[in-house]
DNA sequence: GCAAAAGTGTTAACTGTACACCCATGA
DNA sequence: TCATGGGTGTACAGTTAACACTTTTGC
């Protein structure tokens, strides 16, 4: 017998919310999922988004917030809601039903989740700061094939809305550190986008839209041409979320 | 007193679904807003989105086209969701809690409410369908300045989403009847993007992507050059719509 | 004949895309 | 001196956007 999560009486037990979490480490996507104690037929069906139910006394945004605070040890993350999600049917594999009778109070309840996808910066990720009573792991998003429940859907909805967005607005700037090199966040488009861009093209396009300041800073012990540090220009950057801007993509 | 809502004891008192159903007159953007009996402040605030808690052996697709159904009387109708919204702060308007308090088993639950976004053809709408115990109307959308609960933040939000999908989806041959000249065709993109388009190069545009086909028809009885008209051209939209395209904007 | 919407092409500006070489550094 | 990624400009193709006149009909 696993330990129940805690039971409060305003846990609503229709309600959930879960997070892909993106973050990014220089190379690929990667989003911080949850292992779940238990048998489940194979490794990926053992991994899930994190999420929870919420209070009677949250809204959703103060839900998602507790959450990710709860395992991450961050607050104001970059969030934005992917979508509600589901109803009777979303808990088909058997192993999920188990799993739910080992930590719910009411495990048949049908669940609606409301899902947000959110940007952090994996440096400022502290897993020892999570309160979840799980672990956690950065795993490389295109390695996913099946997650828990309905989650590899929203998982790929998530990714798919992520992709659509970036090319409106800049908000890949939350998985990037203060200082990063051209060459950084052109492999984070890339990742992101899962495809290869131009860097002369990516270079001019970028510059163009104004939302980055050089540094006089360089890369050094690099065993190349040392690359210039910029930083993210957040005043220019505001205006511009604020208005949208109509052509930006790769 | 009037009379509550029917109650069933599997009625989830803590999500909903509410709908924003677009319609098109051939001159204006319509919605279908649902008029609330009682005391109100001013007419707006009488008005409301459709929508109604829903059942717990219903996912949240099956809960929106019964709303439609019951509502409208149609079934099948093109339907997007637009995301969830809300909790406790929701209800921040006192003539929406008394409201409540008429018609709710539980009127002081939280709710969240799932949104959708359909398109409809008026034509195709039947009044006399409607099973709700409510009067419904069509009502300019630029007309409209507030709404019941969160509801005008709800139309804003499926408007910013059709307008945002119709650059990428001819989806807006929905509001559409069979046959129809390429200038109705033009006042439908114009009334949902809420500025004019030239007419040689909208006609460019629309004629490229290959969906339409000219029937034989013209129009008849009218004070100037009759137009042709054209049919849609399933075929060439089914494929269109999966691949989704790249470049279609006005 | 007049009012009203249909129908029709061209041009200039801009945007996207493809492409190759030298540079600075560590090993 | 070699391997590695940094940094830079140009030219062609495609797309957008602006613009005016003739046609057909009902009255």
């Amino acid at each position: 017998m696993r330990r129940k999560e805690i039971i409060r009486p305003d846990l609503n037990p229709n309600v959930s919310v879960d997070c892909v979490i993106f973050g990014f480490d220089f190379q690929q996507l990667k989003v911080l999922l949850i292992e779940r104690e238990g048998d489940f037929p194979d490794e990926k069906s053992r991994l899930a988004l994190p999420g929870n139910l919420i209070y009677d006394d949250e809204n959703l945004n103060m839900a998602v917030n507790r959450v990710l605070k709860e395992l991450t040890g961050l607050d104001n993350i970059f969030l934005k809601q992917i979508g509600a999600f589901g109803g009777v049917d979303r808990i088909s594999k058997e192993t999920d039903k188990e799993w739910l009778r080992s930590i719910r109070a009411h495990p048949d309840a049908r669940v609606i989740t409301v899902a947000y996808y959110s940007l952090v910066r994996i440096s400022d990720y502290l897993p020892a700061a999570s309160s979840f009573a799980v672990t956690a792991n950065w795993y490389n998003v295109d390695e996913i094939k099946d997650l828990a429940f309905d989650h590899y859907t929203i998982l790929k909805t998530g990714l798919n809305q992520l992709r659509r967005e970036i090319s409106f607005r800049p908000i890949g700037f939350n998985l990037m550190p203060e200082k990063f090199t051209l060459g950084q966040l052109q492999r984070m488009y890339e990742a992101i986008l899962g495809r290869s861009l131009d860097k002369r093209n990516f270079r001019r396009k970028i510059m163009k839209i104004n939302i980055l300041s050089a540094t006089d800073e360089k890369e050094y012990d690099v065993p190349h041409k040392p690359a210039q540090y910029f930083k993210f220009n957040e005043a220019n950057y505001k205006s511009l979320v604020e208005t949208g801007f109509d052509n930006f993509s790769f």
